[in-house]
DNA sequence: AATGAATGAGTCTTCATTCAT
DNA sequence: AATGAATGAAGACTCATTCAT
């Protein structure tokens, strides 16, 4: 958001790598790449990759973690935040959906390929991706304890069924392969707080 | 010869190597697995394999449609009986509980390596999946319409929280390598509905 | 010696490609040479070379110890036999020119990439090719104790005198790329004798 | 910049390079090292490597032209002296033994990645080794001249047997991970002298 | 039906060498 | 002279699939 001043920022080939690896792994999922896919998208020499990144594995690592850090550290500035348990959890969902709209081939490869795959990479970042739910169970263990929620499952279920509920439409528009309007983005986030904190019963 | 006669069951060969590759799958995921490794835990020759499979895909999509297809059906027959929405999706969420309960195994082989798939077998069996959805949608559209659930949300998007509520618990389960406890099962169907039904405001 | 009996004996592909890695690494050295050479010159499949060895590694290491077995049980055999000692060295040396004189290819790369390879599997295979030496340093002590020999070095000592002298000849045969003659072989042992046992002095 | 000022001898990068090619090529292998470990063990840039040396073969090249043409030279000189054959023989097994003593690293590399490796460096510098066999032969043939050798060998295959010997000694020091004694040192060229020489009968 | 040897395409990784600065 | 990023060819190993028996 602040890297691009004034005229052309020098094209770091490292950066080049990294954003050319989150197209590819979108389009193919990361077993079907090979890495001569990735050099060829970033327009670099083969080996250039090898320079960089010990191997194929810790290029899909280092996006997961930049992205990840960032969730995981806004999740935390929002619960510090004077702000009722339920706008805490619209505010995170907004986040997370935003993250989409913003990248979404960067948030399908780390859905996809980390944090679902639990023979993988989501094993190996396991307690990266708890970070998170235990980030969000704090908020609804707030909520509880101010009165605001009822104290009828634990907060770290709920911080399931919520993440879970928010992966899912995540899921769903990773699937369809037409664009999500800027509406869907919009309602997302409020279905999701109507849907958990409302609950469906009239 | 036959399937079931009256002592003995005859040990089909066919049904070894899918129990068979549901324990190495589950065990190491379906990728990280060889050929080999599904004939040597059913104690067969490697080429059997091929002989009652056309591959190795086939064999996980095998077991995926032989559970799933048993799924979607519950799905509808629940939706068939004269019951609040409510009791509908508990009956659901057991049901898909009861399922892990029973062959754990399994149920992680589906949801990691088919349902969470999305740069493979999801998108192969994508239809059948969204099978299971639409079931699920059209019990909250029964109840919306039937008045017993606010009309605040489409019936699809809280199919997908719902759902993907279910299996961010059974996801829960798989990651954890201790064993489940009954009570955990049981309170799971309930858990998920105060949450998803009642919501979490007082 | 007794594997062809009257016809023709099953092509073992596993001794097809022992054979024809014994070719390939004797042409061109085990590192210059690629796995799809071996499987070239055997006239098998790629992969097949996997099927029988865990790694090019294997496959020079099942190579050594299957002559270098041999080797050491014949100086054993040597020493128990009634002989002056110098006739046991110069039985020893006379089966190393023979084995050289029988298989130059093998004995080629015996030398040349193990024995003599102290950075690779010299060390990996030292304690069998110490194994030769020390028996035929038991020769050298038996000859000094019988009075045969003079108790000016140590046996072992010795041992890797005649040892090096020995290989040193072979190495000299495996530079010379003319072929040698049968007088040289049978010149060798005497004059490797004649050298260590007798002396130059006159 | 003058190569020997005064006091600080200054650091001549190309020597730098040189010393720590030694040391890494001593310690791993030649096959083993990458140009990157000379490099960091020089202390100075990977592409200096370069600048001073055409390929990585060539760093090793240089290092055994320069200590090998040494040997020549003392083999040449030491034949010049007035001397019985037997001493100068002892002379020459002394320098190796000797050169070894003050450079290990070095001599390990020029004998396990030079003179034995048969299918690389041993083959491109055949000839400059075949001068120190020749050198040494001539000194067998003078001393056969003069009557203090016997003629039962000819002077070529005394030298190679005279020379083998003294490199499987070193090699059993290379292989032996232990420091070598003084006393060893100083026994060794009187050994091999009484071994090739006296021989070994009584 | 059952066996396991045989096939060979696919891909990650290494690393010597080059080159722009 | 010195730096280290950039290049790309080379090769070991894996493993799904086929096939002869």
């Amino acid at each position: 958001m602040a890297t691009t001043p004034a005229k052309a920022p020098a094209p770091d080939k490292r950066r080049l790598i990294l954003d050319a690896a989150v197209r590819v792994f979108a389009r193919r999922g990361f077993n079907q790449c090979r890495v001569a896919d990735i050099a060829d998208e970033a327009g670099v020499a083969y080996g250039l990759v090898y320079h960089y990144f010990r191997s194929k594995d810790q290029v899909l690592s280092t996006l997961f973690e930049e992205r990840w850090n960032v969730m995981v550290e806004v999740i935390e500035q929002v619960d510090e935040q004077e702000l009722a348990a339920r706008e805490k959890l619209r505010t995170v969902a907004g986040f997370i959906f935003e993250s989409y709209r913003h990248d979404p081939d960067l948030m399908k490869v780390i859905i996809v390929e980390v944090t679902r795959a639990a023979n993988s990479f989501g094993r190996t970042h396991l307690p990266e991706i708890r970070l998170a739910y235990d980030g969000i169970a704090r908020i609804v263990a707030g909520g509880v304890q101010s009165g605001e929620f009822r104290d009828v499952v634990t907060p770290s279920f709920a911080a399931m069924a919520f993440y879970g509920a928010v992966e899912q439409v995540l899921t769903g528009w990773i699937f369809a392969d037409e664009a999500i309007g800027a509406v869907e983005f919009e309602g997302a986030k409020d279905a999701i707080v109507e849907t958990i904190c409302g609950g469906l019963n009239g």
